[in-house]
DNA sequence: CTTCGGAAAATTGTATGCTAAATTGTATAC
DNA sequence: GTATACAATTTAGCATACAATTTTCCGAAG
């Protein structure tokens, strides 16, 4: 095995680069979850803590603590073959995982939409305004036809977010962070496909502004979950097309 | 600090013992577990790894890999104080934060019961007289006044078990077995006084049921929302009349 | 008595060696 | 040709050494 002895040296001398002390595990966090979501980790391949902290130029210790948290947030999976414990791999990619997921980011999701919908009106005021906007530049994405499925990612998930920093606590917050990224890896996957089917959501999306704008808990937390709910749909529908793609 | 070379002797000539490899992180996750959940470690205080590790009998890593986890999944906190970052304490138990948590359980749970309720007929009517046991034996406890909390505990909990597991897919039996053992935390806390109110919870119950075994997805989501809503006003009220234990 | 500086202690972050378990490869028998 | 046993290799679990940082404690100054 390589005999390596990376950051150590620079870091020393180098004050003020990015990883200073204790931000070895978060960086190593960041860039596996990046790996992933963006599938340059395979889905179901084999995770080898050796390699990866051979990639990051890190020892296998902050590797290891990394690999424990993405394994809770559900991107690396236990190798479940009969009997056998505790191999890692990149959790893989299915359809029965995707509406299992979108069903469960609806919730929590929903949970965050209506606390919105409770704040106070001017709050809620503000808010809508926001995601109107968004809203509107996704419209205007779908009636143009223009494709591009990186910035219409970029506004859903800015859609969605909003709803959720304006009102959730923290452990709605951090539920929410360590799921809905999840959903990403799927969208990622069928992107192209999706966004064909864009007018929909946008449509349900104007709902859940009004539901909110109005105060209507009830309306808000339904409209979320509807709109989850249907794009597990959507998203399920382009699977069966284009099948599983479990590998890259 | 204390030179320890614990288990390992042992080991060699055990081979029986609970503790083989592969195992002290698990074992030490649900050590902690049990320690934070019985309030043996307070709500609020420190975490110093090496007395975990020297009291649990391993080295500092196993610990740190439970850590983790538990941190992930809420009943270890980073120490919020200003600025400084990433030190743990024991999670703190607040009324804000007991009416987000069981609000969240609710929509996990009611999650569940809403595929429950969409199980075919025989498995629904199955789990539908499995829970009617279950809630019968309450409603005899609540009727005869007989103060038994953690019987009631144990009841309660298999009553919101037994729904999750008949329906539930790996992602929300996953996500349910990390939140629903924090909301155990408060009610261990305040169980003689939640006992109290037992035959209004045990009513909700009935509710549950009928929506289960009636088929009635929304229903039985509703249902389960509601119990844990109510769940959450029982608990603040107590909480209010006693105050936030914050420590033991 | 409070506050500030700084040394000492405590504590966490990181790397790494060692060993057990698991997988893979290989040879031999059937 | 397939199955089985066994050896070699790989990989993960754990302990531990050490370093960087934070906290604590103590004395001097205000």
């Amino acid at each position: 095995m390589t005999r390596y002895r990376p950051i150590k040296a620079k870091l020393r001398k180098d004050k003020s680069a990015t990883a200073e002390r204790g931000n070895r595990v978060r960086s190593a966090y960041q860039q596996l979850r990046e790996l992933i979501v963006h599938g340059r980790l395979a889905p179901g391949s084999r995770i080898i803590e050796a390699d990866l902290s051979h990639r990051l130029g890190v020892s296998r210790t902050p590797v290891r603590d990394a690999l424990r948290w993405l394994q809770q947030e559900g991107f690396v999976a236990g190798n479940s073959r009969t009997g056998v414990k505790s191999r890692l791999v990149v959790a893989p990619l299915t359809k029965e995982d995707a509406r299992e997921l979108y069903w469960i980011v609806g919730r929590i999701e929903g949970l965050a939409a209506r606390k919105a919908a409770e704040l106070e009106p001017s709050a809620r005021a503000a808010l809508a305004k926001r995601l109107r906007t968004l809203s509107d530049r996704l419209r205007g994405m779908a009636r143009t036809g223009r494709r591009d499925p990186k910035r219409v990612f970029e506004l859903d998930r800015s859609f969605h977010r909003n709803i959720v920093e304006a009102s959730a606590g923290p452990r709605l917050l951090a539920l929410h962070n360590a799921i809905q990224p999840q959903a990403e890896r799927y969208w990622r996957l069928y992107a192209s496909a999706i966004v064909d089917q864009l007018a929909t959501s946008v449509a349900e999306h104007a709902r859940i502004i009004r539901a909110i704008a109005g105060g209507d808990g009830d309306a808000a937390e339904h409209g979320v979950e509807v709109n989850w709910q249907n794009g597990a749909q959507r998203l399920g529908s382009v699977i069966d097309t284009l099948g599983e793609r479990g590998s890259w």
